[in-house]
DNA sequence: TAGATTGTTAATCGATTAACAATC
DNA sequence: TAGATTGTTAATCGATTAACAATC
């Protein structure tokens, strides 16, 4: 069976729907169609079952969709049971806020070294994971090889930084600076988290948006 | 001069061009073509001038853009000099990171108050600003008009809190939490940072692409 | 003037939506 | 079986890219 092609568009929606199945099925309901989960996300019933038909049908004609089933095929298909091994850099209150995403189950991740530059706080304890000096970084990653980082610094050092990274070997970054880690290293995957430009999007927003107040 | 419409990817572009031609200016360069922008910036000359042309022609034939005046009309569009008055709800790590990101010149926002539900916070002060307990943001809002609320809790309380925040008068949402804001207040506007979204996307192409090692 | 580069329209591409046959 | 709803293809819509006349 030929399946539609899995575009980075249905993909950024995927979490989307695995979050809302999880309620779904917290609450108990078992069965749903693509019209009312449509009616509930804010979707149209003809993407939800589009979307769905990238991964190969999971539905059933004149039934709908079974929820916990959904639920865990969506979780298959983002990993969120794998555990690759990851390092944060950056232990300020964003590394630390962060870092608590990638604990909870099924995250996908498994922290395993967290790196700042402040000596004044080496050696402090994050979710039971001490902070280590960037000194540190180059023999961890021999050692430990981990796969992916997470860059939570300002852009200053990010030069020498990702150079370094990408040659210890780390292969995706979640990055929450400014730095464009994409064009100085295409060979690797890229999240980036750009606070300060949704911020001014929601700033542009307010401010050319005529609501009554 | 009829222009192009502004479609919301064209805004969502905005506050990138402004980073750059931020640092641009910073290096001294005083010129630049689309063609110039294109090649640094990983896109097209072509979207370049599509998208400087929504909001009427900033450049000249033959010579290209002025580097210090498009940044200045950029900043213009995205309303950098405004203040927005801002409230702050939930004064965790992610709360004290955000709130970061709503000073610095050029934000485009003023926090003027910061709120928790938890006592022993309370008192607490971030950037000048003492953490003050939910119960007073009522009278604080009907005090103080706030137009912007940044939500930095979990969904748990969201639905009073939303109701509420809406009922006095906060007409845009930058908003941290999974509940649906927008769903629920069509009304208002609201810009989504979906922190476990984007670690799952990263995870998703992690796992799923072949890069060696 | 000649060369360069914009502003702007037309063509292309891709994503979303509509429609409906298949089938539970 | 009849009703419901999926899977899937075709139509539409919107965004990106290409092309080129205008003009500095």
């Amino acid at each position: 069976m030929e399946k539609n092609e899995v575009s980075i568009s249905v993909i950024k929606r995927l979490p989307r729907y695995y979050r809302f199945l999880q309620s779904l099925k917290e609450n108990g309901i078992t069965r749903i169609s693509s019209k009312e989960l449509a009616l509930r996300m804010g979707l149209t019933a003809s993407q939800i079952r589009h979307d769905f038909n990238c991964f190969g049908g999971f539905g059933q004609q004149g039934y709908g969709y079974n929820v916990p089933e959904l639920y865990k095929k969506i979780g298959e298909i983002l990993c969120v049971d794998k555990e690759i091994k990851t390092i944060l850099i950056g232990a300020g209150n964003l590394g630390k806020a962060v870092a608590s995403k990638l604990f909870g189950q099924n995250s996908g991740f498994r922290l395993i070294g967290i790196f700042d530059k402040n000596e004044a706080i080496c050696g402090n304890m994050i979710k039971g994971i001490p902070v280590r000096h960037v000194d540190k970084l180059e023999n961890f990653c021999i050692d430990n090889k981990p796969v992916t980082a997470v860059i939570c610094i300002p852009s200053n050092d990010m030069k020498e930084l990702t150079d370094l990274l990408v040659k210890l070997g780390i292969r995706s970054f979640w990055n929450f600076s400014n730095y464009d880690i994409a064009m100085a290293h295409p060979e690797v995957l890229v999240e980036n988290v750009h606070l300060s430009d949704s911020l001014m999007t929601i700033g542009y927003l307010t401010n050319t948006t005529d609501i009554e107040r």
